[in-house]
DNA sequence: GCCGTTTTCGGCCCGACTGTTTTCAGTCG
């Protein structure tokens, strides 16, 4: 079994304990040790092969019981636990608990007192007017599962970053107009770059308390009424003191918090997240006898606050570095900071180059000269072109000779380009197709004359895993071949990466002195984190790129940097980030 | 189920909000 459909089962063996009111420790220790396993970048399943089950206790929350259950799962597919677990409880049974408001009590209420099992059913049973008469229910809980249902049947449904971003743009500009307002900020996953949010948090300070965790009512009234006039609010779901919920039409929740100015560092600490970067801060901060909530740290018990209104004064408060948000995921950023090896992240400013976009010989929009226009306005010294081969038909891929004569065209570019005294430079390249059967889709001596060699695959995507590898792997080896596109061909919501080994891939990669590129599109996102971080540890070195198809598209490399954020990346680590405008000043070797 | 400068048992983060509760349970993040 893969990682990820080890993570799936134990996280479903948490699903199902937590239905039967199992402790609530116990779940979480099932969960974590789901997100253990979907974070780690080898294999599982070769390291039980290689060094037996003892060896997964590793890992940080893997314990022996945990990890004879990853090497069951990963050696046999299975977990008898698991099915023992699956016969107790009905199937269709765990998605009542997706339905908002429904935790696992009352499903499994609704479920012993009235026999449902499905969402169908459930709906019928809020209809029928039965689930109000249950104890703990009323009216309003069964009207509020009824409104939650068509939500639960897309639940999982996340919204990727870059359109997370377009939303908080208009929502950061509709709440400045509130006076009352003195800071926001947007919190949550959206904060620490995730490639998908759930929902959005937004922290506003309403300034100084008026006496302890108590806020100017009017202040908090002014930003909740102007949060619910944001365009596109379809219904408020709560309205407290301090929180108000909405959802929007196309089905986003967006949370507002108040805060006052003394809390607002220690709330946007508490709202980032993770939560198990949470978790680890008050379990630190209980050793040091401190208490740490989103109103501030304070001593022991007392209301005796000695941090809150800036982030740096939390973590300073219980001896830590300021992290930045793309690193609280609760990996390795502890251990870093205690070693005083936090990296220092690659920001967009870094990125000198840019070696993957398309042009109107192919799929593009712009010409190449336009493309060169538009990269040099952006500050980039370098960019390849790199249009596809000729087996993306559909694409109106090139050939050796309509390659060439591109290539023709970008010598004469470079040329004028150097008459102008332009420090701007033009690779030759191409993204040449890894055909289905093997081989590269164009021939040796063509590739050899380029500056730069994308290999990457579009076609045969549902070949099995040995397959899939074989190609890969003689692109790694090409001695023409300089970096892996897209490597694992995910579309994030879409479509799950072809049958990738990427620790091999990224082994081959160090051995043969190849990049990977970590492509920026929003969609792919394509090296994951995870897998830049592994990348990152076995000495290959990534290449954030555009994949542009039109000039507007280079300006999604911000998602890139994000994501290679997130892998606690360097601008060392990242390839394009070096000067020079020939590839082997790139880091790659032939 | 995990874990240990409270060290092999007894803890395990903390608070807001809602609804159905006369004092709190369940859910959420």
């Amino acid at each position: 079994m893969t990682n990820r459909e080890i993570a799936a089962a134990l996280d479903e063996v948490a699903d199902l304990l937590e239905f039967q009111a199992a402790n609530p420790f116990r779940v979480r220790a099932y969960r974590n040790g789901a997100r253990r396993v979907g974070d780690a970048s080898q294999s599982l399943l070769a390291v039980v092969e290689e060094s037996g089950p003892a060896a997964l206790t590793e890992i940080d929350g893997v314990g022996k019981d945990l990890a004879e259950k990853i090497a069951e799962l990963a050696t046999t597919g299975s977990l008898a636990m698991l099915d023992e677990l699956r016969e107790q409880v009905p199937p269709g049974v765990l998605k009542l608990m997706r339905v908002p408001g429904l935790g696992p009590k009352k499903a499994a209420a609704i479920h012993k007192e009235l026999g449902v099992a499905t969402l169908d059913q459930l709906k019928a049973a809020c209809e029928a007017e039965k689930v109000r008469g249950l104890k703990g229910f009323g009216k309003k809980t069964e009207e509020t599962i009824l409104a939650g249902i068509a939500h639960a049947e897309k639940a999982g449904e996340r919204t990727r970053w870059a359109d997370a971003d377009a939303v908080v743009g208009r929502l950061l500009q509709h709440m400045d107009g509130c006076p009352a307002i003195r800071r926001r900020e947007p919190a949550g996953s959206y904060r620490r770059g995730k490639e998908t949010v759930g929902d959005l948090d937004l922290l506003v300070d309403v300034g100084p308390e008026t006496g302890p965790r108590e806020m100017d009512p009017g202040a908090v009234a002014q930003a909740m009424d102007r949060f619910g006039d944001f365009e596109g609010v379809a219904e408020v779901i709560a309205r407290g003191d301090t929180k108000m919920s909405v959802r929007m039409d196309g089905g986003l929740q967006i949370d507002l918090r108040c805060v006052p100015t003394e809390s607002f560092g220690a709330a946007l600490q508490y709202f980032t997240g993770s939560k198990e970067h949470n978790v680890e801060m008050r379990g630190r901060a209980r050793v040091k006898g401190l208490k740490v909530s989103e109103w501030g740290v304070f001593k022991g018990e007392s209301d005796e606050r000695v941090a809150g209104e800036t982030e740096e004064e939390v973590y300073a408060a219980l001896g830590l570095p300021l992290f930045p948000p793309e690193l609280r995921e609760h990996r390795r950023e502890f251990e870093w900071a205690e070693e005083g090896e936090l990296p220092r992240l690659i920001e967009l400013g870094d990125l000198r180059g840019d070696l993957h976009m398309h042009t109107s010989a192919t799929d593009g929009k712009a010409t190449l000269r336009e493309m060169v226009a538009a990269a040099r306005e952006r500050g980039l010294e370098y960019i390849a072109i790199t249009d596809h081969s000729k087996r993306v038909t559909m694409a109106s891929g090139l050939d050796a000779a309509r390659l060439r004569e591109q290539w023709k065209e970008v010598d004469r570019v470079n040329e004028e380009l150097a008459v102008e005294g332009a420090e701007f430079r033009v690779l030759k390249g191409i993204e040449c197709d890894i055909l289905e059967s093997g081989g590269m889709d164009l021939d040796d001596d063509v590739l050899a004359e380029a500056d730069w060699v994308i290999a990457s695959l579009h076609y045969g995507q549902n070949q099995p895993r040995a397959k899939i590898m074989e190609r890969l792997l003689f692109a790694v080896e090409h001695p023409s071949v300089s970096i892996i596109a897209h490597p694992t061909g995910r579309l994030i919501g879409r479509r799950p990466p072809y049958e990738v080994a990427v620790d091999e891939l990224i082994a081959a990669a160090a051995e043969h002195g190849k990049l990977l590129e970590l492509n920026a599109n929003p969609m792919r996102l394509d090296l994951d984190d995870i897998h830049c971080a592994a990348a990152k540890e076995a000495g290959v070195p990534i290449v954030i790129s555009s994949d542009a198809h039109s000039p507007a598209g280079l300006d999604v490399l911000r998602y890139g940097v994000l994501q290679a954020r997130r892998a606690g990346l360097t601008r060392e680590d990242v390839a394009n980030c070096r000067g020079g405008a020939s590839w082997e000043a790139l880091g790659a070797s032939s």
